[in-house]
DNA sequence: CGAGTATTTGAGCAGCATCAATAAGAGTGG
DNA sequence: CCACTCTTATTGATGCTGCTCAAATACTCG
């Protein structure tokens, strides 16, 4: 039940951040410390559904997540559940938050993760800066989907909430096929909702209200097919 | 015009943010990082609603604020203008983007800056280790900012995301009397109607309401009385 | 003081939340 | 493999919140 789908294990220089140009650490120093960081780490399975950390628990650890997704959650003290981001492979967990995680983790689906003890990943990277480096472009990562997310959520309608989440979820193409146009939907109603700030009902109706207008095709409820160029155009 | 009412220059190493603990990095190195940038950096006033940087522009420079408050702008494609943040003493302005800057800059009132080549700071990072642990932190400042952005915007009603503004807002010393309870806002009902994603003239009318309540009393247009534990309390 | 800008206020309507009921899928054990 | 249960998704009816367009008022700055 706990069996991966996944059929190999990523290797953790993938994980650089390409989004930013590199500063001043050549790209050695960032092998380097990806290197030294696969010695400490420990594969860790999670199934789908179970939770990697919780908001509040001591943040001894650090994540990199090698295939799979998972939902970040906050909870607020009226008793809502927010979803502050979803994540792919390539991204990190756990590195934003100072002693205790701000939020929880959850995986989606059965995830592959990396996991390295938050002090170790500190003493390695007084001997290796490239460690440091890849921190840093982790971060600029996560700053930069919070900054799509306030985009996403400052949309005057719901419809083109969900389209722009459409769009954006697109672009993962381990869920997304490109022959096919099909996206694969590895998060409920409910999780788009609670990302996009609207109620689970309110998805549902777009999504019926997309596909009378053709701008997508419901499969069945996780798979639905995508008229990118209907999406993109108004 | 451009003559600042700022009394003093602050110190650079005011700048540490101390939500995090500091991980590796002890703090004579940070210090010594402060002192360094210092050294290259350059003492720079601007006026009230002038422009820092445009989005889209060469990002060259990096802007510590010494004192004043900003607001970062993002220009959408269909027209729209979202507010991402304010930003009061302490905080970094340009160290996210890559090559060129991903928004724009813009005083609220006569700020104090200093303004250090991006170029300049990636050189002396290779010798003052401090200087990337600083700039590490400052990007957690400013994913924790977006979390709380993101947190204010998916509450359900135009009064609560109000409200956490208020709250939030009253934080800043500079701009909240503690002993009158005043604060002095130095954005327009505009700016925090593109920060929240809602109308201006919602803003309004819940300013009106608040009034009604109790909750505030607008002493003029920027200054506003609060009753912070009636605002607290629902 | 006067022109331009920011804010307030009003009326009407559309979109989304709420509550409620049904339908479709997923998971489980016989 | 099917029947049963539980979860997830859809659909419906209704009311309220906040948007739109429009006008009046307050404030700012030269």
């Amino acid at each position: 039940m706990v069996t991966s789908t996944v059929p190999y294990s990523r290797p953790l220089h993938n994980l650089e951040y390409s989004g930013e140009h590199a500063p001043s650490t050549p790209p050695s120093l960032v092998e380097e410390a990806c290197s030294a960081l696969e010695r400490i780490g420990c594969d860790l399975k999670k199934p789908a559904k179970s939770i990697v950390f919780r908001q509040g628990e001591s943040a001894d650890f650090i994540y990199f997540i090698q295939s799979g997704a998972l939902r970040l959650d906050y909870q607020l003290e009226d008793g809502r559940n927010l979803v502050l981001d979803f994540l792919w492979p390539g991204r990190v967990l756990g590195i934003v938050e100072n002693d205790v995680y701000a939020w929880s983790a959850i995986a989606l689906v059965d995830v592959h993760l990396k996991r390295l003890r938050r002090s170790a990943v500190q003493t390695l990277a007084q001997n290796y800066p490239g460690i440091t480096d890849l921190l840093l472009k982790q971060k600029t990562a996560s700053l930069m989907a919070a900054k799509n997310h306030i985009i996403l959520m400052s949309h005057p309608t719901a419809t083109s909430k969900l389209i722009g989440f459409l769009l954006d979820y697109s672009k993962q193409p381990e869920y997304f096929n490109q022959a096919t146009q099909v996206l694969t939907l590895v998060m409920s109603r409910k999780d788009i909702a609670d990302y996009l700030g609207m109620t689970f009902e309110t998805t549902s109706r777009i999504f019926k209200y997309l596909e009378t207008k053709n701008y997508i095709k419901k499969i069945n409820h996780r798979q639905i097919q995508l008229n990118t160029r209907m999406l993109l155009d108004p």
